[in-house]
DNA sequence: ATACTATACGCAAACGTTTTAACAGCTTCG
DNA sequence: CGAAGCTGTTAAAACGTTTGCGTATAGTAT
């Protein structure tokens, strides 16, 4: 599987190998009938430009690392699905890279991205602590996080305004007459779900509402875990008319948990996700939730990035998305 | 952001730079007390080994190409997924290349990847005649086909059994007194689909059944067009008891399409679908299923191309996975 | 003491590109 | 007619590794 090198054209051609080089890089400094017949000649040959090499000259290889907790994850892939769109879009191109959720392998991640000389670096962080373990790497590789606050630290994110989307839940649920509301699935060590619960905090104090919890502050973001929590939650009396929950995966799970206990919703409980995964939209499902515009997010990501890269920006910018409010059918009206 | 390189090591530490390459690579004609210093300088140095130039001399990238048409595609996440894990375990990383089901960009893709040296290539092929478009690359890069049988071209693949997957899945539903069966979503230019569909016919005709499809043959894998055929199907006369959707994301249009005009799955149709992605299992679709074993699936195909990788095999293997039943709510007896 | 072997290390080539500088062959201008 | 300026091309360096080969030093056998 010997692939054929410029060197292999420029014999062929009977030229040098930088009169080839310039043929396909179209250089002016050239006259138009040798490029024409260099050209000819590549295609007949089958001739593909070792990308590789190139990336060695040009200290550049058009690559990005995307480094995400799981690609088995609705939200996840529907971001993947469009930073890839985005950065193919300008010519570069992906590698996968599984964190598992765990700081400790989004730093191995990143130590092997930086070996592979990826041009920058696309984080959709673990846990609000990432960015302590990632800090010694990040003035080696250019690096957006995207998903995720990071707050007052130096770096550059993307991310929907949390803050507000958990308060615009709350403005809907109110306006629907609600006003006893359980927060569900707080959760430590996370930027986004301490910016949502304190949405609804702020939103209880203001209106006068009672907080209510699940007591867990070291929920899990997968169906699995609300299904459980969910299941002990509807084991207790009930003193909310509504449900927020923290994921739309969360909610899944609450759904679930209702099904089997005979809780219709939204008939006997209202309930509200976040993150409109694309799950949410599904005839039986129809969760009313609080969108994150991924495609919005993904594309200022990858073009925050890139900036960064070309301009070899030092600074930091943070972008903040507006959420929306999806309304579908696992609210009512009391 | 220069980084450091081996000859900058080699500089601090006194020795020639093929000495840190080979303390490092733990070759063994090299004195323990060099390589311990070298080893801690590079430590020290925040050195690491640019992989682009080792690339080059070892001619090999260690990055495998995954295309398939989208990753925002539940089944093709969860494919991702463990390819991913797998091909990780074995020190190679994934790039991701998106062909939006189309064959030609396949083809784009195949060229990207040859010039980025990937070692091999996993395809989930888009239609039956990829392979025809592709076959000039197949000689030029090590390739395996996933999930798609290729019936007898000489090309590695591996797949489940999708003939036998709709027989077991006919068995069942005759079994639960079912004797008319609608298959839904026939589909022109893919073998996995042709298979199923004979694997359905198959069955009729062992069995004195009569085949009924809906008509068209170009259907789309798609909740969308599952839905939209759905609604078509339900404003005609119904002469069956049971639908069998060719795969999972139909079956949920078709669930739609009930639920909209108050048709009840399963009480007054049973359903069946193919793949068993993931949204089949939650709590309100609670789909019964042919699963294919994805992880299986993945691993699998990842071992092969890595054996064909390495031991430069210009042969070809037939990898046939079994299928397996997984039952829940929407089938019922008769 | 000599010759041989083993050990630890350095030198330099090679991988396939891009690009800078040099240069040969023209034309143009003073 | 000589200097200068274009134009199209080549030669060579550079990118950061790995590795085959050569070699100095030390150790061992004769």
């Amino acid at each position: 599987m010997k692939s054929v090198t410029i060197k292999d054209v420029a014999k062929a051609a009977g030229v040098s190998y930088s009169t080839v080089s310039r043929a396909l890089s179209g250089s002016p400094e050239i006259s138009e009938e040798t490029r024409r017949r260099v050209v000819q000649l590549c295609k007949d040959m089958n001739y593909t430009a070792n990308t590789v090499a190139r990336s060695m000259v040009m200290k550049s290889t058009k690559l990005l690392g995307l480094v995400l907790p799981s690609i088995n994850n609705p939200f996840m892939s529907e971001m993947a699905y469009h930073i890839d769109r985005q950065a193919r879009a300008r010519g570069y191109n992906i590698i996968l890279c599984s964190s598992s959720g765990d700081p400790q392998q989004e730093r191995e991640q990143f130590e092997l991205m930086i070996g592979r000389q990826v041009d920058g670096i696309l984080l959709l962080p673990a846990m609000a602590d990432s960015y302590t373990l990632l800090q010694p790497y990040l003035n080696r590789i250019p690096t957006v996080f995207v998903g995720d606050n990071l707050r007052e630290a130096p770096e550059s994110y993307v991310s929907v305004d949390n803050f507000r989307g958990a308060q615009l839940g709350m403005k809907y649920l109110y306006d629907l007459g609600h006003r006893d509301i359980l927060y569900f699935g707080r959760r430590r060590g996370s930027t986004t779900h301490q910016l949502r619960a304190e949405g609804y905090a702020d939103f209880c104090q203001q209106h006068g509402l009672r907080e209510q919890y699940c007591n867990n502050m070291f929920s899990a973001t997968t169906i699995k875990y609300g299904y459980q929590q969910a299941l002990q939650l509807f084991g207790q009396e009930r003193s909310y008319t509504a449900i927020f929950a923290a994921t739309d995966t969360n909610a899944l799970g609450i759904m679930q948990a209702a099904e089997e206990l005979g809780i219709r919703i939204p008939d006997d409980i209202s309930l509200l996700g976040f993150d409109n995964i694309r799950d949410s939209g599904l005839p039986r499902i129809d969760l009313t939730t609080i969108e994150q515009p991924k495609k919005l997010l993904a594309s200022v990501a990858v073009d925050t990035l890139l900036d960064k890269i070309t301009n070899e920006l030092s600074g930091y910018s943070h972008r903040i998305i507006s959420p929306a409010l999806i309304e579908r059918a696992s609210c009512r009206h009391i």
